[in-house]
DNA sequence: TCTAATTTGGAATATTCGTTCCGTATAGTT
DNA sequence: AACTATACGGAACGAATATTCCAAATTAGA
């Protein structure tokens, strides 16, 4: 029957999003391998077969809360890149912010994608997708910072501004492992103050 | 008995260090928690009570495989310190190894410690020293390197040397997130380049 | 050759895992 | 109010997990 179709009762009970950003926390302390469906369950407050209803399985939900965390970190870029600032401040504040918030979250386990990148991204061909996919983002939007830096005689670069966004970008992913390797306030600051230092 | 101690028959059967070697290439490439006892078992040949009996444990063999991972690393790097080099000298050769291991070797999931610091650094106390320990282990390499470059005059520092010591291992940690994340030859020697003008 | 320490193979166990399934409750449309 | 597509709770399943255990094989010294 097509009139069936027309018929949309009972929609979803649950906000998705609060669900992935409760699977995200859930995944990004505890990897996808040391997560189990329970422990998934209980912070997301979802029941068994909704979940995978809704997800249709443990793999695809790690894949859309990755996608989830992706673009939640991709809006709060968007937010700083709107202020009224030049390229050279936006990107320290990026970094001021990176180590604030390594800093007062130590048991956030660095970041998500990070860690999918060291667990996963040899093993599933979508997460390195998503990982590929990020790295790109993060580095177009570091080249329009620059440029615009550049532009407005912020900074003098002596190599393509594409070169600078990569090393810009390894920092920002070195910063990460760094905290979960015990380093401190006062050491991640160091190495920002060394990487902007280069870009004179 | 006391005469009992005297008698040693039969010595191990296998050599220690060349299961845990095929034991870190299986955590290497699997992580801990992807990794199984049975994978365990082929790729080291051992039987599974010799596993339990000479590694009690798959925690302590990982444990024990971090150790003999950190001391193999080490070993490479005081053989490229014993070389007739200034420090700037060893310092570049150390990056351009590590980047020719990461291009050439693909499928070698980056390496082993940073993958641990990002799935167990959190969770396992012991893990995350070992990371620890690796971390300050290195950054004292790399000050003696940059003090003895600075002595030869090959380099001029602004910033106290623990500074770019930091620095520089940020570096080595970025890049092997870098080609997780699908970064090829080019995009991993910019950023080296750009790392290493930071010195002058 | 005999002996004792140790390795080894493989069966056995108890958990935990991800996933499926079914009956019931629920909410939106008609 | 009735109908229907969906969400829900929880039992149930099989596969995989780490670990233990015991009898048999093996080896180096006495």
């Amino acid at each position: 029957m097509i009139s069936k179709i027309l018929t949309m009762p009972k929609s979803k009970q649950f906000d998705k999003n609060k669900v992935l950003l409760a699977a995200s926390e859930v995944f990004h302390s505890n990897g996808y391998n040391g997560t189990s469906i329970d422990q998934l369950l209980t912070a997301t407050g979802l029941s068994r077969s909704s979940l995978y209803d809704s997800f249709k399985d443990k793999h695809n939900l790690y894949l859309e809360t990755l996608e989830f965390y992706k673009t939640s970190r991709a809006e709060q870029l968007d937010k700083l890149d709107e202020k009224d600032l030049n390229g050279l401040q936006k990107i320290e504040m990026m970094f001021s912010e990176v180590t604030k918030h390594l800093v007062n979250h130590p048991n956030d386990n660095g970041c998500l994608l990070v860690n999918a990148a060291a667990e996963m991204s040899k093993q599933c061909f979508k997460t390195a997708q998503v990982i590929c996919n990020n790295k790109d983002d993060v580095q177009d939007l570091l080249t329009t910072w620059l440029t615009d830096a550049q532009d407005k005689k912020a900074i003098k670069l002596s190599k393509p501004v594409k070169v600078y966004s990569q090393f810009l970008y390894n920092t920002l992913l070195g910063l990460r492992v760094m905290s979960q390797s015990g380093a401190g306030k006062t050491e991640l600051n160091n190495v920002v103050k060394v990487a902007l230092e280069s870009l004179r």
